[in-house]
DNA sequence: AGCAAATTTATACAGTCGTATAAAATAAAT
DNA sequence: ATTTATTTTATACGACTGTATAAATTTGCT
C-alpha cells in the first residue's frame, strides 16, 4: 500500500486538494442518502466523478474517509457550539441560568452550517442511528464533550428536577431534537406532506421553543391523572 | 428456485415451523444489533444453529425474511394498539378527550411485548432508522394505520393549536418517544450508565408524562422570550 | 417395512465489496 | 528539456454477499 503522499512539493498550498474535497462532497452525499453500510467506495469515486483508486490514494480506508467527512462539518459546528456554550456558562454564573438561551448556544450551529451546507445534517442524523461500532466512536468523539457541556449546564436551568427526572427529560429533548430536524427535511411520514420550514430562523424558534417547554415544565406530581 | 413447500403432510400443525421459528428469532436479534444491511443470511444461520440453505427454503428472499420478522413482532402489537385506539375514539366521543389515555392506548401495547420479547423494540428502533427503501416500505406498512388514527385523535385532544404546530409537536412527541424507547435499553451515552428502568409500569408512566407535557402545553404566546 | 413428502445439508454461482498495486498521465522544478 | 514528484487510471485480488440447486437426510404415513 502506498504509504500517503510525501512532503508536497509546493507547501504554501492548503493542505486539502481540490479532488480531496470533491471526495468528501461525495461521500457525504451518499453517506446521508445511503448510511455508512449502504454506500460503496465505487458509488463515492462515481458521484465525485473521479477514480475508485484515487479515494484510496487520499484516503486509504473508508472508515478514514467517514473520520474526514465528519470531522470536516462537525469541526465548525463543534467549535462554535462550545464557543457560545462557554459563553453562556459565563453568563449564567452572573445572571439567571435561562434554558432558552442555552438550547439557543447547542442548537443554532447545526441551523448556520444547514444554511450553508444542506446536506449535512441528514448525513449527521444516518451517523447517529448507524450501528456499526466504528461508526458511533467516531461520532461520540465528535459530539461527547458539548453534549457532556449541555447537559451540565441544563440542570441547573431546572434544580427542582430529581437527577434521574432530568436525564429522562434531556433523552426526551434530544429524541425531538433529532426528529425535528429529520423533519425539517422529510416531515411526510407524519403530515403527509403539508408542512415544512418555509422560513429557517422560524424554524429554529419552533424547535426551541418545543424543546424548552418539555424541559421546563415544573416536575410531576404524585400519579394521579395516569391511573385512571 | 424451490416453489415454497407443497401442502403439509399434516396440517393440523401450526403453518409456522419450529426451525422457521428458530430462524425469526435469531434474524430478530441480528437484525436489531447490526440493521438490516449489517447482518448476512450466513449470520443468521449460525445464530440460529442452522444451514444457510434452510433459510431461503422458508423464506426465499431476505427482504421476505425481514418482512416475516416484523409481521410477527408488530402484528400482535398494531391489533392491540388498533382496538385500544378505536375504543378510545368511542370513549372519547362520549366523555371528553384525554391525551394521557390516548397515548395509554398507543404506547402500552409497545410494553406489552417487550414484556415478553426484550429483543422486540430494538429491532424495531432498527427498522425506523435504516435508510435502505425496502426496508422503510415494509415498516410503513405496519405503522401507517395506527400512527394516522393517533394523529388524527391527538388533534383533538389540544384544539387550541395550529394544525401546523400541532403536527411539529407530534413529531417532537415521536422523536422523544424513540428516543426513551432506545434509552430504556441504553441510556448510557447520555447519562454514563448511571440510570436504567427499574420497574416497568414506571417506565411506561414516565414516558407518558413526558409526551403528555410536550403536547398539551397551551400554545406559543408571539415570540418575547426568545428574541433576546 | 417401504415409500414419498418434507427438511436439511453441502456446494456453487455470479455479483459486489474494500483494498492493493503497477502503469500511465500530469504537474512542478531545475 | 529533462528529471522527479505527484496524481490518476486501469486492473486484480480475496473476501463476502444473496441466491440457487442437487444430493443427503429425516420424518410421517400406510
Amino acid at each position: 500500500m502506498a504509504d500517503k503522499r510525501k512532503a508536497k512539493r509546493n507547501p504554501r498550498l492548503s493542505s486539502v486538494n481540490q479532488s480531496e474535497i470533491a471526495f468528501l462532497d461525495a461521500a457525504e452525499i451518499m453517506f446521508g442518502e445511503y448510511g455508512y453500510g449502504g454506500t460503496s467506495m465505487r458509488a463515492v469515486a462515481e458521484q465525485a466523478n473521479a477514480n475508485l483508486g484515487a479515494i484510496n490514494y487520499y484516503f486509504g480506508s473508508k472508515e478514514v474517509l467517514m473520520k474526514k467527512v465528519l470531522e470536516r462539518s462537525m469541526q465548525a459546528a463543534n467549535l462554535e457550539r462550545l464557543e457560545k456554550l462557554r459563553r453562556y456558562k459565563r453568563d449564567s454564573e452572573r445572571e439567571a441560568p435561562d434554558f432558552m438561551q442555552l438550547l439557543k448556544a447547542f442548537i443554532e450551529p447545526l441551523f448556520v452550517i444547514h444554511k450553508v451546507n444542506p446536506v449535512f445534517d441528514k448525513m449527521v442524523l444516518r451517523v447517529i442511528n448507524d450501528p456499526a461500532p466504528q461508526v458511533q466512536k467516531i461520532f461520540r468523539q465528535f459530539f461527547s464533550e458539548s453534549s457532556a457541556l449541555f447537559i451540565e449546564l441544563s440542570r441547573k436551568c431546572n434544580p427542582s428536577l430529581t437527577m434521574e427526572e432530568s436525564y429522562w427529560r434531556l433523552s426526551c429533548v434530544m429524541g425531538a431534537l433529532v426528529q425535528m430536524l429529520v423533519g425539517r427535511a422529510d416531515l411526510s411520514l407524519i403530515s403527509g406532506g403539508e408542512f415544512s420550514f418555509t422560513d429557517e430562523d422560524m424554524g429554529l424558534e419552533l424547535v426551541i421553543r418545543n424543546l424548552y417547554r418539555l424541559y421546563m415544565a415544573p416536575p410531576d406530581l404524585p400519579a394521579d391523572a395516569f391511573r385512571k
